[in-house]
DNA sequence: TAAGCTTTTGCGTATCGTGCAAAGCGTTGG
DNA sequence: CCAACGCTTTGCACGATACGCAAAAGCTTA
């Protein structure tokens, strides 16, 4: 497991770093060209600064600029580091395959999750539907609280980190099925360690129902988290033991090839 | 088609940024957990500058820092910058399923790349063996003048990018094979515009032949290339009109989904 | 235990990024 | 067809800020 530190740090730390990441942040979020002023309206700096900062990013190709010299997009150099994450520690290139295999067993969407900071991050993923958009859509964010990967992650955490994730504030709702009582996403969280999987039935979105349980390396720490996902219609309470078991077989091979502290 | 702009910019841009970028690229291409003396003395910055860089990309999960806060690696919020690019523009994605496609038609490796600052650079593939290694190595770049995509690609550029090509220095060796001599790389960039694809026999790696075409959207730019690889035991001469066909029918769908400036 | 390597942080100073203001352009609307 | 607007882009001087030093704290090796 890896962790963030303590943060004596001054506080964000560099500004410079800080605000070119909420520019990039910015920018993938808009998912189209954006001018640097409107950029710099929404993340709050002078657009001079803006301007100078997305131009420092297009001088490296991770923006670019488009034809006219007007918007700015995500550029090709982010691939790289996006990839050369994936691609290290192993973790996702060992799971790809499993997970591939998975989806095509059980016909439904897998996903492979690590925790940080109180979200789930998506880092690989099988859909479905399409036979291989693999990679798009990775590197999602949601909240652990109402999802299945959240709770099979929240429930290996030692106390302290725990506490931590309750001492960072409300449980926000996403639909009318979200948990955002602390004392009864606790008695999730409980169950899940119990059982050995958590659920989430339209938690996070309607008609969205999920499981997920623990991978754990071979040292047994959990390092990430597996899960199906399924519209309600399909979701049977008959069926959970078989996918559950399903995805801890899956779960157990890629952990079986992880080496404690590589994640 | 996406162009940086002249760069009458300061050189280089905001410093702190240009650093940060130095330090995910090394991050990026150790692919290996490493200390931040080790990073500083790489990069030649100093140690406690490149150690708050690296805290500020760890406190914002674009690196992690391993458990006994040794040493960093890229961290996992890199993935959803990558992500955001292949999946803006929809290049990658319209790509995507005619890459799979085309793998399985012919058997070989298919590689999608776009041209920038005198290299091509991989958005994305689907390799001959591995079922589906899609995303990993996405971001890679070689060097334009020994591949076939770079041939396709600088067989597209205005004169005076070509030009800019050319200016761009030494055309470095890789194999024995490779072109280093200017007059014969614009031969045969001239070659690839008559026939409508490029060639790479042995020009970049030992035992590595590769073809390519131009992608055109709908305004009949260029916006990126195709290609095919295998090893020389199987490239015939004989069987390169039907590879190009292939290749070229692929391209032509992929193209006549890109809308003009979309790139 | 000691020596040598790291990582990490306070502090004063020089650097560097910022904000202002103005120039240059493309677009819109009268 | 001109004028007004909003955008991008750049020079400049100030002031915040990131830098380098140096020292503290930790881990590893001998």
């Amino acid at each position: 497991m890896t962790r963030t530190a303590s943060r004596p740090a001054g506080e964000g730390g560099i500004k410079s770093v800080a605000k070119v990441l909420d520019i990039l942040e910015y920018l993938a979020n808009a998912g189209r060209p954006v001018g640097a002023s409107e950029v710099a309206r929404a993340v709050g700096f002078h657009v001079s600064t803006t301007h100078r900062l997305l131009r420092t990013l297009a001088a490296r190709s991770y923006v670019d600029q488009h034809v006219a010299l007007r918007s700015f997009v995500l550029g090709p150099r982010l691939l790289a580091l996006g990839s050369a994450y994936a691609g290290r520690a192993g973790l996702v290139q060992i799971a790809r395959p499993e997970i591939e295999a998975l989806r095509d067993a059980l016909g439904e969407t897998i996903h492979l999750a690590i925790y940080r900071d109180g979200e789930v991050i998506e880092v690989a993923a099988a859909s479905g539907l399409q036979p291989v958009s693999v990679f798009l859509g990775a590197g999602r964010r949601d909240p652990a609280h109402c999802t299945a990967l959240g709770k099979a992650l929240l429930a290996s955490l030692d106390p302290e980190a725990l506490a931590a994730f309750f001492a960072r504030g409300r449980l926000k709702r996403h639909t009318p099925r979200s948990i955002t009582r602390k004392a009864d996403l606790l008695k999730a969280i409980e169950a899940a360690r119990r059982q050995g999987y958590g659920t989430d039935e339209e938690e996070l979105a309607p008609d969205l129902c999920c499981i997920g349980v623990p991978v754990r390396d071979q040292g047994g720490r959990v390092v990430a988290a597996l899960s199906i996902a399924m519209p309600k219609s399909r979701y049977r309470s008959g069926r959970v033991a078989e996918w559950v078991k399903a995805l801890a077989d899956a779960a157990a091979r890629i952990g079986g090839r992880l080496r404690p502290g590589a994640v």
